[in-house]
DNA sequence: GCTACGATCGACT
DNA sequence: GTCGATCGTAGCT
């Protein structure tokens, strides 16, 4: 029997749930205090048939098993010597995640920018920015459930973007077979996504509705 | 054992 | 805009 917690993170479109992610509270109670932000910026990967996951064509090492988890797990990987967090979604079967890409910083901001050793948007305004921001530097929660951790969401805090963006992914091979497919999700206006340019930022609101 | 290669970042022009 | 650093993983010999 699932939680209400992991029945948001399955039985409906992976694109549905990684567009009602965006403005949901993610905290991390790490050992010099307790770091959060609201996401603004995420990426839907779908599975084995998605020419850009990690589980294309079936591909199941000790290095991507997270993804065959439960939903509502953590996908904590490195790639070029950083790591990155997804939320594992759909089940076992369906190898999806969603790659978080931008954090607007909101609990304890200050270490979060002490932890990234920068200031302004570049604290959280990318994949292994965020998570270095957040305080994490391990592989030790890869493949754990987020539900009661100390690395989770909080889906009962949250704002509401003003308007979502739909783009191509960020990073993947454009010419292979889902490099262009439109599963990049951020909330239109705000400064922490990743690449926004200044005059596309929307400083009064920073995106969200009233 | 060895090599190639990223779901990246930051420095530089 | 371009480019090099970087390092764990995977796949091959």
């Amino acid at each position: 029997m699932l939680s209400a917690f992991q029945q948001f993170f399955t039985g409906r479109p992976t694109i549905a749930i990684a567009r009602d992610l965006l403005g949901k509270l993610v905290t991390y109670d790490g050992p010099d205090g307790r770091t959060g932000g609201y996401i603004v910026e995420c990426e839907a990967y779908l599975g084995e048939n998605d020419s850009a996951s990690h589980a294309y064509r079936g591909r199941r090492t000790g290095y991507s098993e997270s993804l065959y988890g439960q939903p509502g797990n953590i996908y904590l990987y490195q790639i070029r010597g950083h790591y990155c967090f997804d939320i594992v979604v759909q089940d076992a079967e369906e190898p999806q995640g969603i790659l978080l890409r931008g954090l607007e910083p909101a609990v304890n901001p200050a270490l979060m920018a002490r932890h990234r050793g920068t200031t302004g948007v570049s604290v959280t305004n990318g994949p292994a920015k965020l998570v270095q921001a957040l305080g994490i530097h391990s592989r030790q929660l890869d493949g754990q459930p987020m539900e009661g951790n100390k690395l989770t969401v909080d889906l009962t805090t949250f704002k509401i973007p003003r308007e979502i963006i739909t783009a191509p992914r960020v990073g993947v091979n454009l010419a292979g077979k889902d490099g262009a497919a439109p599963q990049r999700f951020y909330v239109a206006g705000n400064p922490y996504v990743s690449g926004m340019r200044k005059r596309e930022m929307d400083l009064a609101t920073q995106g969200w509705r009233a």
